[in-house]
DNA sequence: ACTCGCGGGACGACCCGTTTTT
DNA sequence: AAAAACGGGTCGTCCCGCGAGT
């Protein structure tokens, strides 16, 4: 499911869809899954959780300044995008954006993962010597960059705006004077 | 049909119920648009562009650095979301993330609406005295920092995000050695 | 529908079934019934109303006593069941049996149907000078009676019960000493 | 399954609230009834005959006369209806009216319970001085009478078709010159 | 000329009664 | 005894044309 959600929405994967993909038949479905479509995209978007915060944990074994890790996991995101033709996007932002209205359960599921990132980011900036609220702030705005920065190269077709993002990303967390800018 | 795109997702947006908020009736629409959805939703997207460069043009009319005009923006995107109780997002990342694989008519579609929104940002940088290439960037990052934290504050049903975003925009934009430091 | 909640009950009367009887697409149907399986199964027992109304009617235009009229539908209903080889029930009493708990709709169109009947048969008898309470409260037991006995013989593939009931109908509406007896 | 082919009918008495209200598994129910559904149904429909059959030798332990003993019954299955809320009607009727084309074997089951509770009634007549022809036709439209009047109780949700049909009864049985009329 | 009632299948999610495996 | 798999079925709704109407 969460392929298709990636590429179709979360309206647009059709059940049927889902069970093909796993050529699984239909009825197996529910009794996995007993309540249904929803339970169902709620374990997608925590299994891509993670999946992207495995991704920057790895990340964070390179060596480098944190900028360079930061700017690295964007890159790793381009790469995916390329690799996979501008095809997928990121399954937590298009469910939010889809069911932010109907099913408060994907909703929190969809802020729960978007927590785990940002939390996992301000920790690590935490870890570098950035202060405890700034790191929060920090870690919120570059998640939410790479969010928006990977719906902006997909509709582009173009790593254009993630290498942005990322050269942005490298801007904020690696000048020396930043507190003080801030102060 | 844009509100119900900003709400529900493109997939989710039924034309019964796009034609029943417009109280018209159901065969009328293939007069109007007689290459169905599609044609719509692009004509949905491209009103979404107006709207929002609007809200954009709007705020550089008012007085203060280019850090106050655009955490300016920001901070009307939060009012809107929070007017709305967070149950409307960006129609165009939606449709891009829901329909990028699909249709490259509403791709091309995201993808101008995008580019409206960030060379209007990049020319009121240059305007501000910045240098052209690093408008363009910080002009790409910015807009998908907003789109971004639109998701992350919809997710979290807080605006949080939002400000979050706003005071980085700020930080990045009304540095006064920001050249120095890129050079 | 009509036919097929006679033989199958309303669950078993399934929409594809409808349609494919009715020679119609299944996407017909909900333009015509929008509010779908219900309002369709109501429409389907105001029409058995209707036309067991029509039977009743027609039978008080031929001669001879309240009895041999009453027995005579009872018959026509007995020569129904043999021509359709016992496969077909009352459709307002298996709905009834099937709906009453779970649609107040569906429970309200088959009391309706019950009392048109029932109103029918009370007036007949107060035309022929049965006294009005006693007229309600035998009409109240011959649909009663009637309704019983359908399902009766429906079970034993056999009109006898019909018969039974139709002879008990003619001794209790046609014996000179009723008033007396009841007095 | 009896109590839910009482309000549900046969098709609606899904296996899965069976087993779900028996607090069962699932996989169970083949170990227990290996031909299925039909054979449950089968047992319910036995089950039921044979309460409903108490009730009525239950009833005829009481003094009275017969119009009494009958009428009592009546009165018993009304407040078994006002009991719950005229959510539940007679099992076998429902199961007749529903499965009668489909299932021969439930079909039979049906009838082998009507006749229980006709056989009954008519063994109790003859044993109150009424001669056996009459006894059979009378208990066939007794049983009759009571399987119309729940029904149309149950639509009405009002237990007077039940009275009237138990005033009905008692006229039927208790006239002294009974014989005489038939005769 | 343009509107719109009405029709038209295909597919949506969900759940059915059943069988196979452990 | 029961967990897990199995397709076919349920009702409902999807997006889309046709042709009679003013």
């Amino acid at each position: 499911m969460l392929e298709l959600i990636q590429t179709c929405g979360y309206s647009g994967a059709g059940l049927t869809a889902v069970v093909d993909r796993a050529s699984a038949p239909k009825g197996s479905l529910y009794f996995h899954f007993p309540e249904g479509k929803e339970s169902l995209g709620e374990q997608a978007v925590a299994l891509a959780a993670e999946r992207y915060a495995a991704l920057f944990t790895e990340a964070t074994s390179t060596r480098g300044s944190a900028g360079d890790v930061l700017a690295g996991v964007l890159h790793q995101v381009a790469a995916m995008l390329v690799d996979q033709d501008f095809r997928i996007g990121c399954p937590v932002s298009v469910v939010t954006l889809e069911m932010g209205a109907d099913s408060a359960r994907l909703r929190e599921a969809c802020s729960s993962a978007f927590d785990s990132w940002i939390d996992a980011v301000a920790a690590y900036l935490v870890g570098t010597g950035v202060e405890a609220a700034r790191a929060k702030r920090l870690a919120l705005s570059i998640i939410g960059s790479i969010e928006g920065a990977i719906i902006i190269s997909r509709a582009r077709r173009s790593v254009e705006p993630l290498e942005a993002a990322a050269a942005t990303v490298r801007e904020l967390v690696d000048r020396p004077d930043q507190a003080r800018v801030m102060a």
